[in-house]
DNA sequence: AGTCGTCAAGAGCGGTGCTCTCGTTTTCTG
DNA sequence: CAGAAAACGAGAGCACCGCTCTTGACGACT
């Protein structure tokens, strides 16, 4: 039953996979606003109607196009991880913070359709709550790895964080970063925005023509923020 | 002369602006990609082709609007600046991030266009180059003052900066915040970098659902960072 | 073997940016 | 002042888009 039920069904999920893999083709090469259900259609020797038997709406085929995003970022910066000594944490978020960046640019279009403006209106089902927090999730067990190691010390700073955002953000982190103390979190939380700030700065262009190596200082203040963190080598 | 003259070109010059309100209202509305000529033309009663005596393509009505854009986020930034002490240079920093998280918020589509994806292939003609660091130069003329004042000291912290790199950015922002040692650049990039990660998260649904009150969050992380550049009471 | 669901194809709708042509009107000039 | 020149709005049209609906053929299940 199955067996004669996949006769359809392989095929059907072989030209699925087909279309989505045309599809990011030309989201690479061309940006989100030049995917066209026609184009990809054509490229397959299909008549355009055809592809609404596997996607509904266009809006469908990117939403497939961010998951994918999410997982295929989200696995780089997990293989990142993995192969820094796992004590050394400063090391783990440097290698975090480069993985993103390279990918970012490695895969600019992807990057954009992932965290730069929403496309249409804008969609964002449900589904992509899963993926789209891998590489958060990463920086959480980093952070409490660290912190069980006692290699997260907050650096001597003239500047207290409020206890009560401070447990607020305890109290909302608590299952992607278990343990890791309030005030560290909010220090991790702008080291976050700085990473993706800094990405987006330089994927998008409002970097062009400024610094000569844009590289070293990226890894400068990826290893300032890891500081600033309090993140020290367990 | 210029009076016969200007009954043409004054009629011309008031179309020109209706068209860009009309077409900054769509932008509002319904985003960049819902920007059509057409519904332009069309909310002014004229026939979509004759908007082309008046802009030669929709890149080049959407280049105005971006430049108008990012004057008008430089002029908040601006008046939010002077409206702060002019000594207190950790709150002119905290002033000039609200300013640019307000205005982000009060305009998602315009900030969108500004620092989100790169619309078409992507434009950004030579004379967005003016307007488009207007809130730079406010942030470098906070630095320069603090600097001068004596309020610019570096936090003590376990991380220096390396000096070939420090004297780096010192050469490539001479012009914008003369007179600030390269490292305080180097922790002014990375807290400029976290303001914008921050915008844009928040602008484009980042943080959907995570902080119950983000604005607490975002002015201790504005403060925070304030204190990482190094900035002090003048 | 017959029925039913799945599929590709085609035509078509309303929309887009953009080009070209054609009268008209305004401006500049001889 | 009259005529040349430039600017203008309107309209038709091209190629493209997302999406819908119908039609006919093929495959699978009873």
């Amino acid at each position: 039953m199955t067996a004669s039920r996949t006769a359809r069904e392989r095929v059907r999920a072989e030209l699925t996979r087909e279309i989505v893999e045309i599809a990011r083709r030309q989201l690479a090469t061309e940006g989100a606003g030049g995917l066209s259900l026609r184009a990809v259609a054509r490229e397959m020797g299909m008549v355009s109607s055809a592809i609404y038997r596997y996607f509904p709406s266009r809006d469908d085929l990117l939403t497939t196009l961010i998951i994918d995003g999410y997982n295929a970022l989200g696995e780089a910066v997990e293989r990142a991880d993995a192969a820094a000594p796992e004590d050394d944490f400063p090391g783990r978020w440097a290698a975090l913070c480069h993985a993103v960046r390279d990918w970012a640019l490695a895969h600019p279009h992807e990057y954009a359709l992932l965290y730069g403006s929403p496309v249409p209106g804008y969609q964002a089902p449900q589904d992509t709550i899963g993926p789209r927090v891998r590489d958060l999730t990463v920086f959480g067990a980093i952070l409490s790895a660290a912190q069980r190691a006692g290699a997260l010390t907050p650096p001597a700073t003239p500047f207290e964080a409020d206890p009560a955002l401070a447990g607020e953000a305890e109290a909302s982190l608590a299952d992607l970063m278990p343990g890791v103390p309030g005030d560290a979190l909010l220090r991790a939380l702008s080291a976050w925005t700085s990473l993706y700030g800094w990405v987006s700065f330089e994927v998008f262009g409002q970097f062009k023509g400024a610094f000569v190596d844009l590289r070293p200082a990226f890894d400068h203040s990826v290893r300032a923020l890891g500081a600033m963190i309090g993140l020290t080598r367990g």
